[in-house]
DNA sequence: GCCAACGTTGGC
DNA sequence: GCCAACGTTGGC
């Protein structure tokens, strides 16, 4: 089993959102990045935990926990022309981008802030932290993971 | 709202 | 294949 750091901006899809969806599962869709593609792609499996991360917002950080629910699949929002993230490039039969479905899991009892997740030198490894990081989806380590849920 | 960092596009 | 221009991300 792996585990992900996935961010949403919470003004688009938060984890409150997500807790009130039917059956608290929802689609990740919209990544349009090869490298976080790849991941979702090839190595995310059913069961896998994630991280929750609020980004684009007053104090970004991880706010809670998701899982794996559905591997990937072609991501539809591709082939609709009104969707914003349209890609005339993505046709049904040959599709280019991909999504999961994440499950929740639980809320944070409060916000690991971005500002104390970069304060701490065991997280030096986390592209989360590392400087012009821009990728939406990402893996992080057993120990990173641990390490961060201590900080709870 | 600003802007640094980075990915993508497309002319050559 | 190079690289300038452009668009996006996302913290601040």
């Amino acid at each position: 089993m792996r585990y992900w750091l996935m961010k949403s901006e919470p003004s688009e899809f938060s984890i409150d959102d997500l807790e009130k969806r039917p059956h608290q599962i929802e689609h990740w869709d919209g990544v349009r990045n090869y490298q976080a593609r790849n991941m979702m792609r090839d190595e995310m499996k059913v069961g896998d935990l994630v991280f929750f991360y609020h980004s684009n917002c007053d104090t970004p950080g991880i706010v809670g926990i998701a899982k794996i629910s559905r591997e990937a699949y072609p991501d539809f929002t591709a082939f609709d022309a009104d969707n914003k993230h349209y890609d005339p490039g993505s046709k049904p039969d040959d599709p280019r981008w991909f999504m999961v479905d994440v499950q929740f899991v639980r809320k944070l009892k409060r916000t690991i802030t971005l500002s104390e997740l970069k304060d701490r030198p065991e997280l030096d490894g986390l592209a989360l932290v590392r400087r012009g990081n821009r990728l939406s989806v990402m893996p992080v380590t057993e120990a990173q993971w641990t390490y961060i849920l201590s900080l709870e």
